[in-house]
DNA sequence: CAATAATATTCCTTGACAGGAATATGCCTG
DNA sequence: CAGGCATATTCCTGTCAAGGAATATTATTG
C-alpha cells in the first residue's frame, strides 16, 4: 500500500495523529479511538505496510511508533507543488539540503 | 472527496503533475495521458470536487489549471510531522510565517 | 500445561471507486 | 438549424478495501 493510500482513511490518519505522542501499545490506541480491536490492528497492518509505523516487541505487546520516512516522501512530492501557493519556499528547500 | 482520497489516485497525481506546466485543455490532458476521454474527465471532476483543480471555460473547451488551496492545507497537515524527521523545518517554518 | 491477556488473522458482507462503452450536452460553423 | 467537435454524464461491471464477528496466535502466569 502506497502512503497516499494509507493516509487516504480518516482513522489511519488518526492513528498517526495518536502515535506523535510516542510509541504506544495496540491496547492503548484501541481504546483512545473507541474501535473494535480487529478494526485497528488490521489499519495498523497496513501503516506497517507503507512503512509508516514500526514495532517493538514487548512481551505480549506490540508497541508502535511513527516512522516518518514516507511522510518525507511525500513532502519531496510536495515540493513540485510549493511554488505554485508561495514562491519563497523554494528558497527555503535549499536553504534546509545544505547541513548547516 | 477529501483531498487525502483525490491524491491517492495515480492518475489524478499525473494530472496534477501535467497542471504544472500551466493550464490546458482537457483534450491535451487525455492526449497526453493516452487514456479514454470519459476516464480522464471523470478524474477531472474529482479534482475539481476536492477543489485542486479550477476550469475555465474557453468556447467549448474547459481548461483546467491548479488550484493549491488543498495542497497547502496538505502542507499544514505534514507540518505536524515534520519534527519527526527534521527538526530544523520548524525553524523553517517560522522563517516563511514572516512576511519578508 | 491450563488459563488468560494482548494482538493478529480469517471469513463474510457491503459500499466506494475505477474502467469501458455508449450516450448526452454545449458550443461553434456554415 | 444541421453537423461536428470538445467534453461531460450515465450505465454497467469488476475489484478492492473497510467493518463486523468469530477465531487463531503468541506470551505470560500459575
Amino acid at each position: 500500500m502506497s502512503i497516499f493510500t494509507a493516509i487516504a482513511d480518516p482513522v489511519r490518519r488518526d492513528i498517526l495523529a495518536l502515535l506523535r505522542q510516542g510509541e504506544q501499545p495496540a491496547g492503548t490506541l484501541v481504546e483512545t479511538l473507541a474501535l473494535p480491536q480487529p478494526n485497528v490492528s488490521k489499519h495498523l497492518k497496513a501503516l506497517r505496510e507503507a512503512g509508516l509505523v514500526r514495532i517493538r516487541i514487548d512481551g505480549p505487546r506490540r508497541l508502535y511508533s511513527l516512522d516518518c520516512a514516507p511522510l518525507a516522501e511525500l513532502d519531496t512530492w510536495l515540493t513540485q507543488y510549493r511554488e505554485f501557493w508561495s514562491g519563497k519556499l523554494d528558497a527555503l528547500g535549499d536553504h534546509l539540503s545544505r547541513s548547516d
